[in-house]
DNA sequence: AAAATAAAAGACCGAACGGTCTATTTTTGT
DNA sequence: ACAAAAATAGACCGTTCGGTCTTTTATTTT
């Protein structure tokens, strides 16, 4: 890894954090010279302009999301398991702070980006995805009734997911949260062969 | 209604759609001068500053929104009406332009923004209560089964639904909206009794 | 209609913004 | 160790920001 790359992804670590937090607007490029201590010729020497440093941060975000979810999920050994590792995942969210960088990036460029709206949406159908994959593995594996739509079922507790997100980040706690997240788990074992 | 009140229900009107849709850091006095072809002196007239238009356009949005959502609820004669016009009424959601004020100004007043933070906080604990209200006059009713936890489905139905609302945002169509509330009315309906 | 009052216009202000550019420092290859 | 190259510092630029203040225009009261 060459000096800039380092120093690149330097950058966009400092910056990602800050940028969810504050959201995109908000975030100044003093507030990234200030968390890297570099000035503006060091920003400007490895970024275009803000809005690349933007969506490298997103990217950087949610691909560090993706990583720590499906490691979640890989370390499960049947469905049950590996569903319900990655609504603790979910929950726990340690590696993106400042929330989800879906919801905080989706509602601040829907109208204003739409370049980052296209990541976005990338992102979303990603993660539904993950879910869809664990349910119709659990199918073929006949471990879950065919009962279940998986499709509907993904986009179901994707959104329930992304709610309960946003209402911990309000309300300051874990207590709706983990009344959405129990309410998924006792769904799902609805559909337990 | 004096002038100044006429003035300054105007501007809020224009301002709240604006603010809506491009939040509030983004949103510039410009915007709102464009938007009422009002010169600063007749904003400034009217508003301390823009803190205080944020605020207040929030709480027209909110106010709008639940006057809206009261009445469809109003409109139906028994619990499940009521609620299914509930739904309805958010799918619909004509009275906010740019989507769900609580999302739009939650996200991204979370780390920002503490005063309207608290606004946000007060409208979703409304929003919760008003489900929740519908679904302890039908158990008192006897409409609905007493299986049924108000104050959970309350949370739970509210995440769903700001889930939704976002999907819908980001994605452009209301495929998985449909998904969600349909999943929603399926599981409501099982509480019948 | 005139006088008093209220409201809006718009020039103006300092601060902060994103971004550029040259001088300087640091790193690299030999 | 030294020369070449790469990377960073930070002064600088034009623009836009939120906000103020005096002048002008509307409105209301008498």
């Amino acid at each position: 890894m060459t000096k800039k790359e380092r120093t690149k992804k330097f950058i966009i670590e400092k910056s990602a954090e800050i940028i969810n937090k504050k959201g995109m607007a908000s975030t100044a490029i003093s507030d990234i010279m200030e968390a890297t201590k570099l000035a503006k010729g060091g920003i400007y020497g490895n970024f275009e302009n803000k809005e690349e440093i933007c969506q490298e941060a997103f990217f950087y975000l949610t691909t560090k999301l993706s990583t720590d979810l499906d490691n979640a999920v890989s370390k499960g050994n049947n469905t049950k398991t590996k569903f319900f590792n990655l609504l603790k995942a979910y929950e726990n969210n340690k590696s993106t702070p400042g929330g989800c960088p879906i919801l905080n990036f989706g509602v601040e460029s829907d109208d204003t980006d739409p370049k980052v709206k296209v990541l976005v949406k990338k992102a979303i159908i990603s993660s539904q995805k993950r879910i869809f994959n664990i349910i119709s593995d659990g199918i073929a594996n006949n471990e879950i009734k065919e009962n279940i739509d998986p499709h509907n079922f993904s986009i179901k507790v994707f959104a329930m997911i992304e709610g309960a997100i946003f209402l911990k980040k309000i309300l300051g706690n874990n207590d709706q949260l983990t009344v959405v997240m129990d309410s998924i788990k006792s769904e799902f074992e609805n559909y337990l062969r």
